[in-house]
RNA sequence: GGAGGGGUGACAGAGCGGCCGAAUGUACCGGUCUUGAAAACCGGCGUGGGGAAACUCACCGUGGGUUCAAAUCCCACCCCCUCCGCCA
């Protein structure tokens, strides 16, 4: 969440940067006033606190003495005052409460750097990169045995059944067969080794308490979009991002370990509630998905480094993989509810011919780390809040996707690139032969 | 799931109704001593909220309750450990 005590401060500066991303002014003033009037019912509170306490000590005295009278007289009045004391906590918290309600929903003030705009349109593309560019050549063409559909791809060769995960869970999620299962377990390895030098590896739990999705932020605006598990409290991670920012959740972190880099291969879960019909056609858009999640915990000043890193890592397994891609700066207006500056990469799928996200690398100034409350100790001062970095790199269903489209040769076949071929015992080839057939 | 034990400051560990935000030890910071270091000794050392300040309030797993007063008593829940049961 936003910081309160900065938006006492300075009014104006918080009111106008989250009007760049359509926060009404209105709502910040409500937000003050609502403040307001928590504080002047604790001061009240408070003092009745201090009294009842005072009073309290003077019974023990009055008794000590022995003036048993006295005694019956203080009580009284501590118990009369204590009385309306409770009253008040009362509507204390109730305001409290009424702060935190609207504090929770308020987004992240976007990062001065963020360009303006209002949607996806407004996005600003810092650049392209495909196969032979750095040779020199034009963005690729593409041949027609390209131009074909993923879910065509994957049906014909018996890597990928749409229907058989309609039947098991409904539509939008995917199952994964034989060849085109493995395909993401490779990807994943690939992707997991190659961030290994600097990030720990973790393999979080797949589901997560209330307490904890509302660290990340994704409680309670986003409610909606992910899957609960009411009777349990517990909610299906859309991303790792949510265990791992709240894994040092109340901690205070040790300056000289920070940053702390994680990485995490997990499922994701999204119920795409807002989203029926729109652009659901194979892998466009699922349900369930299988990521590989960078992480860091770091300071202010690590931030920015600690971003462009991520940024990096994914970039490179594009290129490693070689997919044509290009970079979003996004706008003020498209960012994420936490996030203040945000990159998102999409990868080009030719059988489709689209442009389609596979990871967004995100910098959440304190916004994540006030909720979960992670600080450390600046040159061993008092507790500051840390900042959050992630990004994806990547999520395997779109990239498997526009693996099977951009290799798919004239024959049918797929050709999958030299750097997976040690994480498919050498088979970089995908063919009807390989297909376990037990239906087509 | 059943039985028992336990959750207190960075850590260890007392306190079990009345200046307890909390003894003591360790760690940490400053100082004395020393050529330097160690040891010893002296001093300091939680977090958050409110307030211009004086000051004040909250926090001893979490949430309720009893009481003039709760870390201390009562209730519920959570987590950890041991044993039993079950199980990939």
């Amino acid at each position: 969440m936003i910081d309160l005590a900065q938006l006492r401060r300075e009014p104006e500066l918080v009111t106008s940067a989250l009007g760049r991303r359509g926060v009404p002014a209105q709502v910040l003033h409500e937000l003050l006033a609502l403040d307001a009037a928590h504080r002047s019912l604790l001061q009240e509170a408070e003092a009745l606190r201090a009294r009842v306490k005072e009073l309290s000590r003077q019974v023990a005295d009055a008794r000590k003495s022995g003036d048993l009278t006295l005694t019956e007289t203080l009580q009284g009045e501590s118990r009369s005052v204590g009385e309306s004391e409770r009253a008040l906590s009362q509507a204390v918290d109730e305001a409290a409460a009424q702060v935190r309600a609207v504090l929770l929903d308020i987004p992240n003030i976007p990062s001065d750097a963020a360009p303006d705009g209002a949607g996806p349109e407004d996005n600003v593309e810092l650049r392209q990169w495909w196969p032979g560019m750095d040779q020199g050549q034009p963005f690729p063409s593409f041949a027609d045995h390209q131009r074909v559909a993923h879910w065509d791809i994957g049906t014909e060769l018996g890597i990928l059944d749409m229907e058989a995960g309609a039947k098991l869970a409904g539509s939008m999620f995917p199952l994964f067969r034989g060849a085109g299962s493995r395909l993401l377990r490779a990807l994943s390895s690939l992707a997991l080794d190659q961030h290994s030098d600097a990030y720990e590896e973790i393999r979080p739990p797949t589901f997560a308490l209330t307490e904890t999705m509302t660290s990340t932020g994704h409680l309670p605006k986003n409610s909606d979009d992910m899957y609960a598990i009411e009777r349990d409290d517990l909610w299906a991670i859309p991303t790792a991002e949510v265990p791992l920012t709240s894994m040092h959740r109340g901690e205070i972190l040790n300056e000289a370990l920070l940053p702390i880099r994680m990485t995490a291969l997990t499922a994701c879960f999204r119920r795409e509630a807002g989203a029926a019909g729109r652009d659901t056609r194979g892998l466009l858009r699922v349900h369930e998905f299988d990521k590989v999640e960078l992480f860091a915990y770091c300071t202010p000043e690590q931030a920015e480094a600690a971003q462009a890193d991520i940024l990096a890592r994914a970039e490179a397994l594009l290129r490693a993989l070689g997919l044509a891609y290009r970079v979003l700066d996004l706008c003020a207006g498209d960012l994420g509810t936490s996030s203040a500056r945000t990159f998102d990469l999409e990868v080009y799928t030719p059988g489709v011919d689209r442009w389609l996200e596979v990871s967004s690398v995100s910098w959440f100034r304190d916004y994540q780390s006030r909720r979960a409350n992670v600080r450390y100790r600046p040159g061993g001062g008092s507790p500051t809040l840390v900042h959050t970095v992630n990004g994806s790199a990547l999520a395997w269903a779109r990239i498997w996707a526009a693996l099977v489209e951009t290799y798919r040769q004239a024959d049918g076949s797929v050709e999958l690139p030299a750097v997976l071929g040690g994480y498919l015992g050498g088979r970089t080839t995908i063919s009807r032969a390989y297909a376990p057939t037990s239906k087509r």
